[in-house]
DNA sequence: TTGTCATATGACAGTAGTGTCATATGCAAA
DNA sequence: TTTGCATATGACACTACTGTCATATGACAA
């Protein structure tokens, strides 16, 4: 947590130094970017920085924090309506989320993204006790997200019964993470919003099939509503 | 490529260099490893280590073409049979193989992992480059090696017709990605070596499921063989 | 023996960064 | 006006690194 100084700060020279430091982690990455760069970009003193900031990792959290009350913007209103989803609809409409959120506020978005990687044990240890934080602090889990969907979608035999909730969840994740990526991908290569949908469609179609194999018109009759 | 003079070293030397380069690799990753380290724990001069290579890249890319040397030893069998197989069988193989790979040659395994994270520009630009140049030394080219089994797989009708083969190619290689770390994941966490099988399997079943889902028997009939 | 060439070596200059500290500033209370 | 406190400041000492260069070594060829 940064020092009580900082957030004493006028708002706009604190805004000034988020900036500078965004900027920074966007394009050098945690690992690669220097506290002198920062301060440098934001014009305050060395000194003072560390008058705010006990040193990178400080910094880096209070960086993440806004970040991450950024992305709530795009993401709450999906999770507040998770009951109303299955779970494919869900993750529809986190990653249409998450894209929206890139494409607003790329710089943010840019730091979110070079997370994923640099996978020094500092920044795994960091990031395992970040998230924690956070989730408590926006009142959800990683998994209470998903949790309530795929009950949801389990309970109306959406999906097939052999897979179990755990199952689903770990599965979960790591596919979001690739559909994002992907979308994301297309986004950049063909320079057009809705480039990346069929990729979207396509995935969920294959997970909505794939997970209700048991449940196809044919192999179990009567099974349609 | 590193000077003529480092391979004019002898084997036990050179092994020596590689072994202290590949451990500063694993442990620090590329962009936090250094020179320095290097030379120290392989005890050579610093002057003779810019004998052998022109800088850090260099000596990284030398240990990137020993690494897929080490790691073709795993792959390339299934790479060889890759026309038996269905693209379901083939991914599975491949995963297997590339767990296999990180179970004997740890080291070697993590520094590959290392690379997906650091995504600095440099380290991308570097990437492409080595990428190409390490499937061209080895007669494959990533799509090569999915691309038979998939147009097998489609002309088997084992895929739905409504997925392109460039649609197909742009998952499979996200997929594979998603199932080995998720295998690691349960590897590291229940330290039995088949603990991950299932999620192969499920993941696998998923995926035939999901992409077949108009061949599915009782959808149209007369298609089972 | 002497010359030449490849290689070895480590001191060195230079760069980029970190965290600290003595001192300065400015405001508000006594 | 004086005192005290929070904050500001930038010089400084320190560390970790990189790439170069003048010089040393050793083997082989003339």
């Amino acid at each position: 947590m940064p020092k009580q100084t900082f957030f004493n700060l006028p708002e706009e020279k604190r805004q000034t130094i988020m900036r500078a430091a965004m900027e920074e982690f966007a394009s050098a990455g945690y690992d690669l970017s220097s506290i002198q760069k920062i301060i440098k970009a934001s014009d305050i003193p060395r000194g003072s920085f560390y008058q705010y900031f006990e040193n990178k990792a400080d910094l880096f959290g209070e960086v993440m924090v806004e970040i991450t009350r950024r992305k709530m913007v795009y993401i709450r209103p999906v999770i507040d309506r998770d009951a109303e989803y299955g779970l494919f609809e869900l993750m529809k409409e986190l990653v249409k989320a998450g894209v929206e959120f890139g494409m607003c506020d790329p710089i943010a978005f840019q730091v979110a993204k070079g997370l994923s990687s640099s996978k020094t044990l500092d920044m795994v240890a960091f990031l395992n006790e970040y998230k924690k934080e956070i989730y408590q602090r926006n009142h959800i889990t990683e998994e209470s997200i998903y949790l309530a969907a795929i009950q949801n979608s389990l309970g109306r035999g959406e999906i097939d019964s052999r897979f179990s909730v755990e199952t689903i969840l770990a599965y979960t994740g790591k596919i979001m993470e690739s559909m994002g990526e992907l979308y994301w991908h297309h986004l950049a290569e063909y320079h057009d919003v809705h480039a990346g949908d069929h990729i979207l469609d396509d995935m969920i179609h294959i997970l909505r099939y794939g997970l209700s194999s048991n449940n196809l018109p044919g192999k179990e009759a009567g099974n349609h509503d």
